[in-house]
Order: structure tokens, then sequence, then C-alpha cells
DNA sequence: AGCGGCGATGTAAGCGCTTACAGTGTGCTG
DNA sequence: CAGCACACTGTAAGCGCTTACATCGCCGCT
């Protein structure tokens, strides 16, 4: 690989100069045309370890995700490499860590590879988590609310969105209404079933729950002991889409109809959602932002002043209503 | 942040012993642990960059993918992950690239930053991406046969698999089949494509083609647009499974029962095929394996010698026969 | 006792880059 | 015409690390 010194020799310049022309520094026009073209003519590239050697960046940015199943991470991970091709970033992803060493382990390998993080935790245990951050490392957590406040936090509003399904449920009409949770140590999966119990509670509604784990197989699981028992609920609220389907899936077959025997809802708003039938209703949850906006978060602590760092940074879900959960009439008028 | 230095004076030894004991080599068992002792009191982590610099390896892949859209990528680079960090790799991400300027400017990018990169490219003009892969970069190609041999290559089957899902429909007695295709653009989708016209032009069976975008919405569209038409095919099959969803809601929304009136089928058996009603008959590509044996050809380059390669290296899909092709006499039996 | 061999350690030379500082030449001003 | 500001360029000092090479005991051998 060639040097500055073998571009600083073709073009008859200092290596200074070569440095100056790729870091856009002063340096006149004529030089500036000499050592490009050395430079090309030699296929030279900076060699960044030595840059970042010098200037305690690498213009890298880390991606910690707790999983890569699934539609979620995907589109979280597309919404901050959208920013940060923007920016000239680059993007250190790591994925499936469900435990907390291995968290941490990954944390610190990526200390000194990243300027800093972005860390997505469903872990109930996020303050657990806040010690294993190494400390000069900037961090910015994703869907951890409950830390202690050492990191700058986005959030989304889970509570608020399952509170406004519930409205939505209840609204129809539905007083019998069966939620099926998440995993127990999932962040989201407590806030989602806190809200749905707030709204129980300021309502005459029996409300029931059913064990989940965020997966397709424990919705599907979920839909198959609700059928066990006699008495089907009005409704059921799946803390999830993924959920949501498997649910739907161990109702059509056996023959109950959705929504019109039993009303169907979900979480997250996935892509597909739109297109099962009968389409969900669902919480939609601005996944993309989510990542654009943590990594806002980011740059703020990594250029500060560079840009306004975002006032607000809890994003409301927005309730999506389609077919699975319309009463029986309206669906009867399609 | 501590260096060697300050490592070496605290811990009594020279900085050659610190960088040994972090290194592996031959060192005193008393001299380790004073040196580890140092370390951790001083919270001293290694300068990456310094070290790259000297061993001219960075311990990261670069992934570069045409895009994160739907559970296809993020399998994959879930694939490549696990592996990664089994033999201690980093993984540095990027995506959205529909554009070869796009993917170019990518790849020079990451040259400095990684040891390797595995690139994912649709594009047909997968040979007209090969010189811009800087020459000094191994370089895994994925799906993407048709290049000029430059590079390994990791390929799936595509028109083998299109070849059995036909097979399989022709067997099932259909022989009016419509096809959904993909993007015109997209290797996948051609490969497919001509599996399906082989296996018809070796039967009586009537194909049509209906044009597709690998998304749910263009199924959609697909669907809609076979209903205007008077006579009905006998099977769909769907060139992708967001495409089958797509086309399978159409058909729902006007009432035509799958697989009673209209047998249908998608490619790729994404996570919740599965979980449709009717559950999709698909083809399933081993996606996290397709990400895996990547991986291990872009080892075979990296350090030459270390494990055997892979001598095949052309995944074969593999028919998944669900409810939503079964023939009408069949699903009723359920 | 003397010597080769060996394992542990230290010394020092860079890896390729950025940047402080000094130097050079130009065009102005007084 | 001296002097000074200014724009540009070169010199050289590291950034923190790995590693070739030299050094130094120490063991067991003749």
């Amino acid at each position: 690989m060639a040097t500055v010194y073998d571009v600083a020799e073709k073009a008859g310049v200092s290596i200074a100069t070569v440095s100056r022309v790729f870091n856009n520094n002063t340096v006149s026009q004529s030089a500036r045309e000499k050592v490009t073209a050395a430079a090309r003519s030699l296929g030279y590239t900076p060699n960044l370890a030595a840059r970042s050697l010098m200037t305690k960046r690498t213009d890298t940015i880390g991606v910690v995700l707790p999983d890569m199943h699934g539609e979620f991470f995907s589109e979280l991970v597309r919404g901050i490499d959208a920013g940060a091709r923007r920016l000239g970033l680059h993007m250190l992803v790591s994925c499936s860590h469900d435990e907390l060493n291995e968290m941490a382990a990954v944390l610190s390998a990526m200390q000194g590879r990243v300027d800093g993080v972005i860390i997505l935790s469903p872990l109930i245990a996020i303050d657990a988590l806040e010690p294993h951050i190494p400390p000069p490392l900037p961090a910015v957590i994703v869907n951890g609310s409950g830390g202690r406040g050492l990191y700058p936090e986005v959030n989304l509003d889970n509570r608020a969105g399952a509170r406004q399904m519930m409205a939505h449920l209840l609204a129809e009409g539905h007083r019998d209404i069966c939620i099926v949770s998440g995993p127990s140590d999932n962040l989201d999966a407590e806030q989602r079933q806190l809200g749905c119990v707030e709204a129980a509670d300021h309502s005459d509604c029996r409300l029931r729950t059913l064990a989940g784990a965020f997966t397709e197989a424990s919705g599907y699981a979920a839909g198959v002991e609700l059928l066990a028992h006699n008495a089907l609920p009005d409704a059921v609220f799946a803390l999830n889409d993924a959920m949501a389907i498997g649910c739907l899936c161990a109702l059509a077959e056996r023959g109950i109809a959705v929504p019109g025997q039993i009303a169907l809802a979900g979480f997250d708003d996935i892509p597909l959602a739109q297109y099962l039938r009968p389409s969900l209703t669902t919480v939609h949850v601005p996944i993309a932002d989510l990542g654009s906006r943590s990594l806002q978060r980011l740059l703020a602590i990594l250029r500060p002043g560079a840009g306004a760092a975002t006032a607000c940074d809890v994003l409301v879900p927005e309730l999506v209503i389609r077919d699975s959960s319309r009463r029986a009439c309206d669906s009867a008028l399609r």
C-alpha cells in the first residue's frame, strides 16, 4: 500500500502537504492538483488506523442489539445507517446478547473501535448494564427507561400506546379482554402490560393475561390455550405483532372468526400487519425514527454544538385501527 | 486513557512485557500477574488503532447490503454475526445501496477499516461491481453468480428451487400457473423465473407472468390485477414470500378461497410463512447458513490454512409444502 | 570451572499519519 | 526601500503499539 511518503515523493511535495490535501486544509491549488494526481495514480488511500491514532476518532459508531430476529431490529439499523452514512460515519453492529455478561464483553471490545455506542436493551436490568459501559465510551440507550440517568435515553412510550389500544377496544364495546404478554424480563413488555392494567383499572372491564414471549410460536400457543377454555374473551390484545400473527393463526385453524367472534390487536405495526387477513389493528412504532433519533442524541455528545440536541426523546406511538378489531357489524359491511 | 507505558511503570516491567501479556506471548507467571493487576487498576485497554497500525489487521469484517428491509437481511446479518463473534471478529455493516456508485463508495470507505468484506448484491450487474472493489480488499460475494470469477461466491440455487416448486404445482394437477416476478434488475428474481420457465417448457402447462417487485404491495397489486381478468389461473407462484402475502391479501379480500379456488406459493420461507392462514407453501432458503457460509469463505482467504475451505458453495433450497398449495380435497380433510 | 543453550526481559525502531512550529517567498504599507 | 502581514510549505515530533534484536541469568553439560 502506498503511503503519504510515496505520494509526497511522486508529487514533489512534503508529506505534510499530502496530509493537508486529504484533510481539506489550506493548500495551494497547484499543490492540491499534483497531490491528487499522484495519489490517484498510486491508488493511495489514507491508512485509517494511523489517522485514528492521531485524531483519536474512528468515525464509527457502535450499535449493540440484544437480537436480530424479526423486522424490528433491521428497521432500527436501517434508521441508524441512513443517518450515519449521511454524516460519513460507519456502523459497527453486534447482536444476539441476551446475557448481561456478553453485552458487557461486547461493549468493552468496542472501546477504541467506535466513537460512541447506541445500545438497545430490552432488559429490565438496564441499571445493571450501566456499570458495564466503559466510562470513556459515549453511549445512548434506546428503549431502556429505568436507567440511572447516567446516559441519555431515547424511549418509546409503550404505556401510552397500550393505553390507547385499550381505550379503542373498550370503545368498541369489549369488556372481557385478554392480553398476551411478552417475556418477563423485557422492559417494553412490562410497560405495555402496565398500560393495559392502568386502562382496565379505569373501566369496568375484565382483564386476563396469557404468557407470551414476543414470538409467533408463543402467540400461537396462547391462541390454543385460549380455545381450551370454554369462555372466549371479547378481544385479544397481543403485546406485539408477531404474537398477534401466531394467535390469529391458532384462531383461524379452529374456525374462530376474527373480528366476528373475537377482536384481535397487536403492537409494533410491522410492515406486513396491513397485509394480513383480517388486516391487523396495532400500535404503530416509528422504529426507524427511534434509530435516527438515537443517532442524533449520540452526535450531540460527540460533536457538541454541532446541532441542537432534540428536546424530547420520548416517542409516542400511534394507534392504527384496521379490520381485526372492528365490531362485527362494521366488518360485515365491507 | 492509560497506555502501555503507564502499565509498565506501575507493574515495574518494560512496555514489551506489557504488550506480550496482552498478546499471549511467553511471559513469566509473576510478570503476567503484575501486569494484569496494574492494567486492571488503571483501567487499561489496548489502543486498537495503534495495534492495527502495527499488525495490519483490524479484526473486523465488512458487510455490504443493498438494503435492510424485511427479514431476509437481518437473518443474514445474524448468521454472519454469530460466526464472527465466535472468532473474535467485529462486523461493520452498511446497507441501502441500490446504486452502483454508492456501493463503490462504501467499499472504498471500508478499505482500511476491515480485513475483508462480504458483499450481498442482488444486482444483475455484479460483473459491473467487481471493478469497483478495491483490489487489496478480500471479498466474498453472496448471491451474485454471474461475476467474472474474480471473487469467491456463495450462491443459492434459485433456479433449482423454482423448478422444485413448479414440479410440485404440476404434480398437484395445476396446468395454468401464474408467476409474480421480482424486480427486473434482481438476479435472484431472474434465476427463479428462469427455473419456472424451464419447468414449464418440460410440461404441458400454461405459464403467465405478472410483474412484481418483491414487496408486499406489489404482490397485492398483482393479486388485484389477476382478479381483473375473468379467467383465474389454477395456481399463483409469487417469487418471494412478501409478494405471496400481498397476493393472498388481495385474494382474500375478494373472497377467493386459497387453496380451494386457487393455489398459492411463495419463495424464501420467512419465519412467519407458517403462521399465515392458509400456511404458505414456499421454498426454504437457509438464509443464516448463507451468512455463515460466506463468512467461512472469507476466512479461508484471511487466514489461509486455518480451516478447510468449503468445497461447495451453492446452497440448494428446499421445498416446503404447506396448506396454501394443497388440492382442495386435501385441504377439506383438515 | 567454563560454556552453550534457553527462556524471560529490555531496548529501540518503526507502523503511517497529523500538526505545532519554523521557514520561505510574496505583496503591501509607511 | 525596509518591514511586516500573510499564505503556503517543510521539518520533525510524536500518537500507542508490536516485535526484531540484544541482553542477561541460569541450568546442565563436559
